[in-house]
DNA sequence: CTAGCGATGAGACTGATTCTCAGGCTAGTT
DNA sequence: AACTAGCCTGAGAATCAGTCTCATCGCTAG
């Protein structure tokens, strides 16, 4: 067999690997368990998440590395760095077809996804309208989670 | 005269030191100061901007005051954290009538003001429809201005 | 199998933000 | 005006996320 990964792997590590060897890089066990990690998450994990995850499930890896790796993925366009606002950046995989945002609990920081079809639309209306290339957009809505209220 | 600032304040700063003393506030230099500052500005400025500046123009006021003023006048609601994803916070003067969004050039890190009535709408419309208490939204576009295109 | 060079990670370093705590000053009180 | 409780300030230490350095590891082409 010439599978023999843990999970199989889906759709968006399939894509990354590919992005990554087209982009010259060799592989290598770190940059593997980083890519293995996120292709399991739908919504954002933080650089600390990611290393405690690491050590405890797939393979201990540097923070350097995780950094390092995740900078070469958001570079990629496969990882979409996410700020917000609790003091420290997340990370999650890029799916075209789960573009999300994100609903950010001020009390106990619970980070709930949402998409909303209306919103990209005058994203996307702005983005044509204004002298800049928008390459990107983040939208974070802060308030009070039901178990907080 | 009863006025000797060294300008006029406008609503903001007003409306700002009534929200101030309501909330059991005493006065003081740094804060005045502060309150000053922000008074006269448009959009958002560093922490860092703000330290600089202050130390220029109006009074010196200590990085832990500026950092622990800001918290309050933030949990006031009367000026916006706003993280542009550049590793610094910025904070400005939330006017009601001058609502707006921001565009950051990754490039060279310019931060231009935009606002758009439909998408305060969509994301009005949203804060509605989710079991989620809303407080307040950030959006940011990522791209190159126009000088680094 | 081996050389060449990219990949990795321990630990030092940086920069922003927060904490500590010893005075300074405000706002009532007499 | 003088007095005082307790908020307001700020210098400097402490934290913390994130970045850099560089010796070492381990792919892979040949
Ligand atoms: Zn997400
Ligand atoms: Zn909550
Ligand atoms: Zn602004
Ligand atoms: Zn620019």
């Amino acid at each position: 067999m010439a599978k023999t990964k843990k999970k199989k792997e889906s759709e968006w590590a399939t894509a990354t690997n590919e992005r990554l060897s087209e982009a010259g890089f060799r592989r290598g066990g770190a940059r593997a368990a980083v890519v293995s990690l996120l292709d399991e998450q739908s919504c954002a994990l933080s650089a600390y998440e990611i290393e405690d995850l690491l050590a405890q499930r797939e393979r201990a890896v540097g923070r350097a590395s995780i950094y390092r790796i995740l900078e070469e993925l958001d570079e990629l366009g496969v990882v979409a760095k996410v700020e917000l606002g609790q003091g420290q950046a997340r990370y999650e995989p890029v799916r075209p077809d789960h573009h999300h945002h994100h609903l950010v609990c001020d009390k106990c920081g619970a980070v709930i996804a949402f998409d909303d079809a209306p919103l990209e639309r005058a994203v996307h209306s702005i983005s044509k309208r204004v002298d800049f290339a928008v390459e990107g957009h983040e939208i974070v809505l802060h308030g009070l989670c039901a178990d907080c209220r």
